[in-house]
RNA sequence: GCAGGAAUGGCGGAACUGGUAUACGCGUCAGAUUUAGAAUCUGAAUUUUGAGAGUUCGAAUCUCUCUUCCUGUACCA
């Protein structure tokens, strides 16, 4: 019988859907974990071969966790909203929701085909509304919260409202909006209830805000700023401006610090936790005020060094600071306001790519140094960002290069307040190294001595305090798109009021355009029903709409990182339509134990989905505030591709080797489809003029008869031709060598390219694993006992199969199979027990063929729960050892000794060998070097 | 600019706490089998780990200097 895989494979896939092998359940004796990957955006292009990279890890590491006595959850579904079918949607008038299940279909076919051991019963979607219905639930959650600094965590409103109700706000320490005002008990109560919402709504964790946005008019809606590149829309290239929206925000920025910590617990890649620590921009430092002369105005500015609060000669504003206007003389008005419109011009992209030229104008007005008295000119400049801080700084030329740059520019005072360092070339930034001098009672003081000291006369005096300030800003959460989860809001009084979760999900109504409506509004602005009715609590036409009983909704969708933000806990119960979860099910899961995916979603995905799972904790409704232990990103599979060289204004291609008879100028490069490509790069001509017809008479220039083709590594991509189809893959050698190819590739975590050529190597192994159990055409196995030879190839790979699993080094795994098959192949081994062992530890890597080839030994139930070969080190214990005998470090020869021999006589028995002597020529070693079991060196 | 990572045959990559460099696979070449090809089997070659120094009996591995490449991030006060 030969291997055919695709009988084999087609066999297992229908065997494992239909007994649901790989069902988990909530309750068990075995210990639990739980293995999750990033689930997919179902895109129209369907899966190429480097998609399944990560899956087939956490696919392997599943299995094998089976195998070792673990309940192992390892569920798949898809991240289903998202724009590009909302582009296909305005382009075609196709409902998204249509396009989505067309993709999630190709998805599964695909995945289906690849034997992941999916628990599919526990799928999740993000854009059904059985799920979207928890989102919104989510959301209202977040909105009934506000953030305690004193208890340091999430609390509901509740609490807020009593204390207001008892004492006012000037007692209450939370994370809320800069402009609050402060108000007694008693004038809390004698608030409106609009007056109320309003002010709670400060508090809230989610709020409505009006923030400055990205907006693009062509496009109609909010782009992120990875959304733009070089100042216009990625998508299309439309023009993108600055303008301020009312727009839901989630005020992640009180989870900062806790996100910062909550890093040190987990199991994470240390460049990603880099990556956030950076996002997140912890700086500490101080806040200190101004007084502008002459003016009833403060200028409040954050630094790092406050300890160099003697060294500042001036103040600049970022232009678009709330004082510029009122603190600008008469004199100085034409230029200031000149400046700032001109900066207002240039979008934020120009002005963070241009960092050499140095601009700003004076305002005519000085602040008081608030320890000296002194006067220091106020200056405007596009260096000091709005956007971060206060939008303030104060400057020390001294201390800090691009104050230093801004005063030579315009021959500002740039006194030095360090000890015995040099200025008159650049400014000194080195703060462990500084001393502080020039400074008053700050003299002679290192820095952190300085700061301290500093610190506590600012506070004494009222002036200042110390404070630590964040990067990560709060995050906007609107967007002006369909193909979202609607907000579970309706509008009363200008005011958002959250709709009950009895009456949850709020559908996403249907609409005739996917684009936003012609006065601006989004998509959702063209639902003729879209109105929440308070009496019916359903939603109704837009006609009801009185705002006494029936209100309009909002309009603005959720965006994509909503769903994804807390799906790995609905997984543990995904099908519960009274709860997000139950608290069964998340205290017997707790968290995810292994997490693999891209570290593109650093930023992303992994800072709010760790945002909400912190929320969730606080609320008690998750028993664990990280949601995933362990996290490992994996690295991208580049395409292969294949170019050809037309000679320029011809239709003659010339193969790569004679492409140094023309000048680089007179060729043309151009890809061409890798299919066409055999193993050796040689170009199947006949293909490529039924290819494309611009090749249909094409010549070419051939070396020894053949065409060959450039190649070059790039990112998988149809417009490079060289994308490779998993299909393709699976049909011709089967997924199981698309398992074993991908994994032997290299190192899980690392960029590499794919080349179909070597996934020969794996297939052959496979027909030679397959070879062991059959003689001939007939399946045969011996039963007697294992040889010596048998039991110690089966041991070592025991042990290193094991070990490189622990340590996720498939890429390893994956060769020692092959010199297993190898030597037992040598050694004619077709022994049951040592096969059945070897069977094992192959099938995380090759479930089918491992499936097969387990019943035909006669077992009536998968392989899949099988235990996990026991490693026993006594068939590996040697009593020989061939020692490299080394001269001057360099291995010369070999020989074969007892392991129990004593130091002394290895030395005597190496001496008197011959080779040794031939290599001395007559010299007397100087040192001897005998380390027993690894090496022996002789020196001299 | 700042932060992090990497560099090993023609290619992808092995090498555990310093101890036989290039395991395993692809490709190449030669041979066997075959009408031919594919497939299969047997055998072979590539030369010192980016460069330079240091520590050591011994360095891909540790230390220093430099070069190149990749990733992230950037007037963050």
């Amino acid at each position: 019988m030969q291997y055919n895989h695709q009988e084999i494979e087609k066999k297992w896939q229908e065997y494992w859907a239909k007994n649901q092998t790989f069902k988990a359940s909530n309750t068990s004796d075995k210990p639990k974990y739980y293995v999750l990957d990033m689930f997919p955006y179902p895109s129209g292009a369907g899966l190429h071969v480097g998609h399944p990279l990560g899956y087939i890890a956490s696919d392997i590491y599943a299995r094998y966790k089976r195998h070792k006595g673990f309940n192992v959850l390892h569920p798949q579904g898809y991240d289903s909203f998202g724009l590009p079918a909302e582009q296909y949607a305005i382009q075609t008038g196709q409902h998204p929701a249509i396009t989505t299940e067309t993709n999630i279909k190709t998805y599964r076919g695909q995945l289906d085909k690849i034997g992941f051991s999916f628990d599919w019963s526990r799928e999740v979607r993000t854009s059904n509304p059985e799920y979207y219905k928890w989102t919104q639930w989510i959301f209202i959650q977040l909105f009934n919260s506000w953030y305690n600094k004193d208890s340091d965590k999430a609390e509901d409103v509740s609490t807020l409202i009593a204390k207001f109700e008892a004492e006012g706000n000037t007692t209450v320490n939370a994370v809320c909006d800069e402009d609050i005002i402060t108000f007694t008990a008693d004038e809390w109560n004698g608030f409106s209830s609009t007056k109320q919402q309003e002010i709670l709504l400060q508090y809230r964790l989610t709020f409505l805000s009006d923030t400055e946005v990205n907006w693009c008019p062509a496009l109609g809606t909010v782009l992120a700023n990875d959304e733009i590149v070089n100042g216009v829309s990625e998508r299309g290239g439309h023009p993108v401006v600055r303008k301020k929206m009312t727009q839901w925000s989630m005020r992640i920025s009180a989870y900062a610090q806790r996100l910062l910590d909550g890093l040190n617990g987990i199991d994470w890649p240390q460049p990603l936790k880099d990556i956030q620590t950076n996002w997140i921009g912890r700086s500490q430092g101080a806040m200190v005020s101004f007084k502008v002369d002459g003016n009833d105005a403060n200028i409040d500015v954050f630094t790092t060094r406050p300890d160099t609060i003697y060294g500042v000669s001036f103040m600049t504003l970022a232009p678009e600071h709330e004082l510029v206007a009122k603190i600008t003389t008469d004199a100085q008005r034409e230029a200031v306001e000149t400046y700032v419109e001109a900066t207002a011009k240039r979008s934020e992209r120009d002005r963070m790519a241009d960092v050499k030229t140095i601009s700003g104008v004076f305002t005519g007005a000085y602040a008081i140094h608030p320890f000296s008295g002194k006067q220091v000119p106020i200056w405007i400049g596009d260096y000091v960002l709005a956007s971060y801080g206060t939008g303030a700084v104060m400057a020390v030329p001294c201390g800090d290069q691009r104050d230093y740059d801004f005063a030579k520019h315009f021959d500002l005072e740039i006194p030095n307040i360090f000890e015995g360092v040099d200025i008159s070339e650049e400014a000194f930034a080195d703060k462990e190294k500084s001393v502080i001098a020039n400074s008053d009672f700050l003299n002679g003081l290192p820095y952190k001595k300085a700061m301290k000291t500093v610190i506590y006369e600012m506070e004494q005096r009222g002036f200042g305090y110390g404070k630590i300030n964040y990067r990560l800003r709060d995050a906007v959460f609107s967007r002006q798109r369909y193909w979202g989860e609607p907000f579970p809001v309706y509008y009363k009084d200008g005011m958002p009021q959250m709709i009950e979760k009895q009456h949850l999900p709020v559908v996403l109504p249907e609409v005739e355009k996917y684009l936003p409506t012609e006065d601006g509004k989004p998509p959702l602005g063209n639902a003729d029903v879209w109105a929440w009715d308070t009496t019916t609590n359903t939603v109704v036409s837009n006609d009801k709409i009185d705002n006494e009983t029936v209100f309009p909704l909002e309009l603005n969708t959720m965006p994509g990182w909503a769903g994804s933000s807390w799906y790995f806990n609905r997984y543990m119960d995904a099908t519960n339509d009274g709860d997000f979860v139950s608290a069964a099910a998340v205290e017997y899961w707790k968290e995810v134990d292994l997490y693999i995916g891209g570290s593109e979603h650093a930023t992303g995905h992994l800072l709010y989905a760790r945002f909400w799972q912190k929320f969730l904790f606080d609320l008690g409704l998750v028993p664990v505030d990280e949601f995933a232990k362990k996290l490992i990103n994996q690295g991208m599979i580049l395409g292969t591709s294949a170019i050809v060289y037309r000679v320029a204004g011809t239709n003659k291609y010339v193969s790569l080797g004679l492409k140094d008879n023309y000048k680089a100028d007179e060729l043309q490069e151009l890809r061409v489809d890798v299919k066409l490509i055999n193993s050796s790069d040689e170009l199947n001509l006949e293909g490529l003029k039924n290819w494309q017809p611009q090749y249909a008479d094409a010549e070419f220039e051939l070396e020894d008869g053949k065409y060959i083709v450039g190649r070059e590594v790039e990112k998988m991509s149809k417009r490079w031709f060289n994308v490779v189809n998993p299909d393709d893959i699976c049909e011709e050698y089967g997924a199981d060598s698309l398992r074993l190819f991908e994994m032997f590739l290299g190192p899980l975590e690392q960029f590499k390219p794919w080349k179909t050529s070597g996934i020969s190597g794996v297939y052959s192994f496979l027909k030679k694993l397959w070879k062991l159990f059959h003689n001939g055409e007939n399946f045969e196995v011996s039963e007697g006992e294992p040889t010596k030879d048998n039991l110690k190839t089966l041991h070592k790979t025991i042990k290193k199969v094991e070990e490189d699993i622990e340590n996720f080094s498939f890429n390893t795994s994956v060769s020692t199979f092959m010199i297993a098959v190898n030597e037992l192949t040598a050694q004619k081994c077709n022994n049951k027990a040592i096969l059945e062992e070897l069977l094992i530890l192959v099938s995380p890597y090759a479930p089918h063929i491992a499936e097969e080839l387990w019943s035909e030994l006669g077992h009536e139930n998968s392989i899949a729960f099988a235990a996990f070969p026991q490693f026993d080190g006594k068939h590996l214990i040697e009593s020989e050892k061939e020692y490299p005998i080394s001269f001057n470090g360099k291995m010369r020869f070999k020989l074969k000794l007892p392991l129990d021999m004593s130091k002394e006589d290895i030395e005597k028995t190496v001496m008197a060998h011959e080779k040794t002597q031939e290599q001395l020529q007559g010299r007397t070693p100087k040192k001897v070097i005998i380390v027993p079991g690894k090496i022996i060196n002789i020196v001299g």
